[in-house]
DNA sequence: TTTCGATTGTGATGTAGGTCACACAGTTTC
DNA sequence: GAAACTGTGTGACCTACATCACAATCGAAA
């Protein structure tokens, strides 16, 4: 499937657009290629843009002093991914972005976002929902992080997205379940 | 200060209204008043409001099968606060929302609001800033979750809202910090 | 085939924070 | 003023998970 058909389809699950719209909604995405490993936003960069992954997996991710690697998403074909709070701030990323396997991605400026937001008001309604939705599911990880212990996140996640276990290296799914690699290992063997 | 000034002031924060569109957004809240302990949304109720706090402190919380407490959010004067998992997707609340203090609070339907975001694009570029700004704290609070111990996510809480301290009692605290109030109690006095 | 690096399993031991128990305020109720 | 209730401090003990150390496995490179 094209990207163009891949935005769309996902777009088209919010909002309707009109052929002419879409295409001068997708006019403002670039494509981009990236490899396994490859670094698509770095701790200290400027953050301009968020993407939109059409195949492969990535991570965002924080690191802390002590070298610690905490996952705060995976994400997966047709969800998006970005430093947000530098994006929106202004600031420089404090969370990086990289890809698990060879990726590709639609790749969207803040600047054109808010162009779109103020140009197309469905646009702006699709931007709403999308954060909308990545408030409650981030509030509802919270609260299992508050609730239930390792064992539990460990299956929930499982059970929210299987394929992920075959995908990702065991220490990432740690690190996005908040417990060190070796619990993770006890975990899943007993 | 009015009711309709504070949300006007809250609201210019983020967009700019006409006066007459500002009645209008203004035209669809409804005032309420609630006792101190007063029950907003309980565990179960079909959740129709989101609520604009005026005064007084409310908490959004959710309570596990041990009975046992997690705070979401205190919510102070011109926060907002409601089940939004409950109000997005219709499912009845599993987060409830209550007063700590004596509260004013103007309501807006799920209904309404998404009325206003049709009628007036500035009105669903407000929501989606809101929402914006929310997500990107929730996900602070998640990685602070992940990353720092029980001491250090509490003089962080007492560094940004330094109010809190003298007036939620150190139970609640507690629960926000996602540690028993022994612990919090053994914190302090160190 | 060999070698190297990345990933994972597993034992021993340490520690933050939970749980239970009880004491002791301050404040509301009769 | 007694009684009951809500909030808080503090000791004793327990548990989930971290950390460190080292062994085992596996795929890619050479």
């Amino acid at each position: 499937m094209q990207p163009k058909e891949i935005l769309k389809e996902h777009v088209s699950k919010t909002i309707t657009l009109t052929d002419d719209q879409f295409d001068y909604f997708f006019s403002h995405f670039t494509y981009k290629k990236f490899k396994k490993g490859q670094t698509i936003i770095g701790e200290g960069d400027k953050v301009d843009c968020e993407y939109f992954v059409l195949s492969g997996y990535l991570k965002s991710f924080f690191i802390n002093d002590d070298m610690k690697m905490f996952i705060l998403q995976f994400a997966m074909p047709t969800w998006w991914a970005s430093d947000y709070n530098a994006l929106y701030s202004g600031d420089r990323a404090t969370v990086n972005v990289d890809c698990i396997t060879d990726a590709e991605v639609l790749c969207l400026t803040s600047q054109d976002r808010e162009k779109l937001c103020k140009e197309i008001h469905e646009g702006e309604h699709f931007f709403r929902w999308r954060t909308n939705k990545g408030y409650v599911a981030t509030q509802k990880r919270l609260l299992s992080f508050m609730n239930n212990d390792a064992k539990h996140r460990y299956e929930e996640l499982l059970a929210q997205y299987p394929t992920l276990y075959n995908i990702v290296p065991k220490q990432l799914i740690a690190s996005y379940l908040g417990v060190s690699r070796e619990t993770l290992s006890r975990l899943y063997h007993s």
